[in-house]
DNA sequence: GGAGTATATCACCAACCAGTGACATATCGG
DNA sequence: CCGATATGTCACTGGTTGGTGATATACTCC
């Protein structure tokens, strides 16, 4: 991709940086994510990196914001009868669409293993994609009294992350071999169970477990 | 700690190695755990962590090695009724070793971060050493039928990991700003509300939720 | 005391990194 | 057509890293 094949473009030229930046993101994770490598992967000279974006911070700064689009609606569905359900569905959904998105992984990753302003505007906007991907599907239902969704959300969507991350790098986690898809199948029931545990005894049929 | 204080005693530059790498993971964290950093730290030259330990491998293979003395046994209790019982106060107990726990906390990070033998060596022995931990407190009792301990296990085990780690470095998860103590509260109690809505009916006391 | 060895330090290498100034060339407006 | 500007490339600096060979110094045993 360098300048004899694409020609002198901008926009050709800033598209193809970004694409390599999140390609490198995805593929190498944040260890390896440095203008060089971003530069060498897009083809051109790292200087264009420093003049279109201002640097690597800048440059995050966009792959954050090209993020928004990665979390589209799940597919419509007949509309939860309860929050309980709503909540296994959207978590069971999160945690296929986390297991699917490289990106959105190392982006985690990064997020545990140090606080900088670069990793900041990813996490943040990472943060704000999951946010409006859970409201836009809430739908004016409320939680039961007594029940503090945020902070059960939390949980689990970090055990969600954590099993999926450490699969990724371990191989499994805390003894469950996740390398075995029947055992990802453990895992989900396992998350229905404590969802339905807490959210009932608001809970009527439901037993199809998607993604098994 | 350079020659000139300690004398010449291989004995005693060993451990000061040992005890700086450590020193310099929990601190700095896994990207700054090299061999210079390590070697300045200790006050000796890098040469010497090559010497007595084959390089940086060796070295954190002998961190996790000495690493299975950090867990040491919860304080002796009454022993628990059930296993509902049991799971409630030994997660609620490695929530806050763990969060007490930097140079866990560093490991946990470097886990989904990367994979190379370095981290590996590390990341077993500290499984190994939360294994123990855990299987030393069971005391012979076993999960009700019906229930896949592990899973549930790996699961908010996770989420427990997951909300430690987010909030040293970003203060927060999903919503849920974690540099507050009230909301860490919050935390122990969703989580409590997990364990006892998977393993009701089988809770009767313990309404004492420590830590708080 | 003197030889030999263990211990520690120094000096250096090649590779990589972020960042920048200078240069070449294509494109567009007058 | 020619100059100005946008675009792209090259070359270089200063710094860090992991790794190694050579050297200096202290300790030990004969």
């Amino acid at each position: 991709m360098n300048e004899a094949v694409r020609g002198r473009d901008r926009e050709r030229t800033e598209a193809a940086i970004l694409a390599a930046a999140e390609a490198q993101l995805a593929e190498a994770g944040f260890q390896a994510f440095g203008v060089n490598a971003v530069a060498r992967r897009a083809g051109c000279d790292k200087q264009l990196i420093y003049r279109y974006y201002g640097g690597l911070d800048g440059l995050a700064a966009a792959v954050g914001e090209s993020l928004g689009a990665r979390y589209t609606s799940p597919p419509a569905q007949p509309p939860a009868q309860s929050y309980g359900e709503l909540t296994e569905r959207l978590l069971l959904a999160f945690l296929e669409q986390f297991r699917a998105d490289r990106l959105a992984q190392r982006i985690a990753a990064w997020e545990v293993a140090e606080r900088s302003p670069l990793v900041d505007k990813l996490a943040e906007a990472r943060a704000q994609a999951l946010g409006r991907w859970m409201e836009e599907a809430r739908g004016g239902l409320t939680p039961p009294p007594g029940i503090d969704a945020p902070a059960l959300n939390a949980l689990l969507i970090g055990g969600i992350q954590q099993l999926v991350l450490a699969s990724m790098t371990m191989g499994g986690f805390a003894g469950l071999p996740l390398s075995e898809d029947r055992n990802w199948i453990r895992a989900r029931l396992a998350l229905r169970a404590l969802i339905r545990g807490v959210y009932r005894p608001a809970f009527a049929g439901a037993d199809v477990l998607p993604g098994s």
